[in-house]
DNA sequence: TATTCCCGGATTGTATACGATTTTCGCCTC
DNA sequence: GAGGCGAAAATCGTATACAATCCGGGAATA
């Protein structure tokens, strides 16, 4: 559930998760062009479908649209990135909350399994997926917390801050989140509402401070190889 | 500032924040069908204008479009109308914390001359602006925190409570804001931050109180004589 | 009269054509 | 070799054409 705005629009719909996938995968990095022939012709589609769905990212702040110069993957400032991680504590203590005192059996199940593969992912060394499927985490919490309104910010600060982690990450220690996720879950499994929402504060204010907010280096890449294509 | 999201597309943001305004005002109201024909002829520019700015709309939830059926102005729910005074009583709590201790002379003094042309439009009758203007109020305490982030949920949820109190809003007491926000401004030109967040909670509280959340009437109309053509 | 079916008009979905703007790159000058 | 100039190529912005879909109304039937 890789989940953008709602578009009408099927076809862009799909181009648009499909770059929002690649972004959340690392395989589109901050910056690069997304030259709209190219993209239709990695998705089968016309320059139209293409620039709705480029404009359907460019609202999730995914993408940054320069009139006549064209899309590029977004590139956030220090300065957002400490926004974006203000705004998701803000968000995600709530959510936090209301999930732990809502959470079903079943919701825990899913999170149990979210979790396993998280880590499967992770041994795998697909640290791309893996990456995705953490920022699911938090979206399925949101979720949870039944508070549509809510979730649909949260989803889009967590899509922000997978581009904010491909910037500023630098460390390799990516282990401490699955560490962090589990504690959550047993604190939702439990109904300790309080205590989940100071476990996701920490949570996030370990994940920012795990960021070196100093100025990026460039990262160049092709868009076909982000799609395995010749 | 009716703002919505970034649009690159000068011409299309142009139509977005003409309808968004319009919406605003109350001059369209929820539920009424937005024919990409009509609304183009309107704003003088072609269908594809037109679908990018109800695009960009309905990103911002203003505007629901229903494939292959068109674009409609939204019918928030009951249920939605909570969920968005909740969320934004989270967020603006921490805006009007924020904008507290940071407001200068030269704010306090905006948001004086905001209140006044408020209680201007109201005096003159025109509701629609006074409504808009109660609005651009919250926006621009937002504005003011100086969390572009937070800000642009705000504007959001600002902009859809327009939809909630077309559609919610029965009783006539729409005095009651103007000294809500007298007594905010107050708080901000004090810089009691906790003062502020604790006024702005109760006016949100107060706000959703008086809606009527049953199942709303219907009330159509026509585009063209939301933009006064013949 | 109520119901179903089918067709024509209206409206949206998508591709494409063409003008506008930017970018690239060879060439000239200094 | 650096820098500036200009034309060609690449790319974006918008309108329009055509296809796909939906909607409303009238005829046929029971």
């Amino acid at each position: 559930m890789t989940g953008i705005g709602i578009t009408s629009n099927q076809r862009g719909r799909n181009v648009a998760e499909g770059l929002a996938t690649a972004i959340h995968e690392h395989r589109l990095s901050p910056g690069m062009k997304l030259n709209e022939d190219e993209v239709g012709e990695i998705f089968g589609v016309s320059r139209t479908i293409v620039r709705s769905a480029l404009q359907t990212l460019s609202h999730a702040q995914l993408v940054v649209i320069e009139p006549n110069r064209g899309a590029f993957v977004a590139r956030p400032s220090i300065r957002e990135a400490r926004e974006v991680f203000e705004a998701r504590a803000l968000l995600e203590t709530r959510t936090a909350h209301s999930a732990a005192t809502r959470a079903t059996p079943e919701d825990i199940a899913l999170l149990k399994r979210h979790i396993d593969e998280e880590h499967r992912a992770f041994d795998a060394g697909e640290t791309g997926r893996a990456l995705r499927l953490s920022g699911d985490f938090h979206i399925e919490i949101a979720r949870i917390a039944n508070q549509a309104t809510i979730a649909a910010f949260v989803r889009q600060l967590v899509a922000r801050s997978s581009l904010i982690i491909a910037l500023y990450w630098r460390r390799r220690q990516a282990t401490c989140e699955s560490h962090a996720h589990h504690a959550l879950l047993k604190a939702l499994e439990a109904h300790e509402a309080d205590r989940a929402k100071e476990l996701m504060t920490s949570h996030l204010v370990d994940l920012l401070s795990l960021l070196d907010l100093t100025e990026p280096t460039d990262a160049p890449a092709s868009l076909k190889e982000a799609f395995r294509l010749p």
